[in-house]
DNA sequence: CCAGAAAAGTTGTAGCTACAACCTTTTGCT
DNA sequence: AGCAAAAGGTTGTAGCTACAACTTTTCTGG
């Protein structure tokens, strides 16, 4: 099993994505922590609460969709019931499961911070890409999500 | 100022890459993490003092080339000293700098951790690509890098 | 129909990172 | 020269995430 490195090429995007694993989320964070208290992870559950029907969610699914661990969705989620943006109650199909809703104030909130935060994905992502390489960034991320995700939790996002 | 939303395409490529910003660093963890007891972090920076003169760099400059802050750094270079895997001492020619070498002992658990590392990268990156694909990563990623870092640490990565 | 396995969450804790405060040395101005 | 500002690092702490342990409910095979 000799280890095939990686050639000139190969080193040069692996580089570049890892940095860009290093300093883009941490671009994200203090944009969303400066503006509204809030990581980018809570964005991201305030968002997938916000688009589902009733703005509810079981914690798995939410987990799911989250590409986080139910540890810690339940640790996040905990901390956003204390703040008022979110509530969670028993789900009346199955005595097991949780589900979180956005509360109104959470509702607004988003709907207050959205517009930053999107300005801040253009600027940083989107705008300094032209609409082929936007195109190419999805079908990258597709494969590797595929590769790192096995169990094709995120299966719709596979998809175009 | 109002906002410009995402259309399909460019969600689609921005939620595929938030999911990878989530999950891959996760992946690399843990890989490093069970078969070295290292973090990708800790790793990167002993990849970047193995290529350097002398397997030395000064903290800031290391700093630059790992994308981290100066106390990040710190931390961790401390945890790696108190393990013998590098070493510090102060900087001749700037009494206000620090060096940090690799030593010996730093230099075989690194040779003895790349296949395993590389063998990661090329499962869940390099290898799900085409060549067309991972030149286009490379530019997607310099482009987004640029944006990122605005101050030019990684002016070395821009080019190709 | 019931024992064991699986599923759904929660909680506790260790460890890492961000941020701020601080110290020391060097640089830049006048 | 001399003093303020900048550069280079370190340290302390709060907060978030990963991992493991645990509880409760549901599913499944015999």
């Amino acid at each position: 099993m000799s280890t095939r490195w990686l050639d000139d090429t190969e080193m040069t995007a692996w580089l570049r994505l890892a940095a860009v694993l290093e300093l883009l989320p941490g671009v994200l964070d203090s944009q969303l922590r400066r503006d509204a208290e809030l990581t980018h992870y809570e964005y991201f559950v305030m968002a997938m609460l916000s688009e589902a029907p009733e703005r509810t969610l079981r914690m798995t699914a939410l987990a799911q969709r989250t590409n986080a661990t139910l540890p810690r969705l339940s640790h996040v989620v905990k901390r956003l019931e204390d703040r008022g943006i979110v509530e969670r109650f028993p789900c009346p199909e199955d005595a097991r499961a949780t589900n979180a809703r956005l509360t109104a104030a959470g509702w607004k909130k988003i709907r207050a911070t959205a517009p930053g935060h999107v300005a801040t994905v253009r600027r940083h992502v989107i705008d300094v890409l032209t609409r082929e390489q936007i195109a190419q960034l999805a079908d990258i991320t597709g494969a590797i999500l595929k590769s790192v995700d096995p169990e094709g939790h995120l299966s719709e996002l596979y998809q175009r």
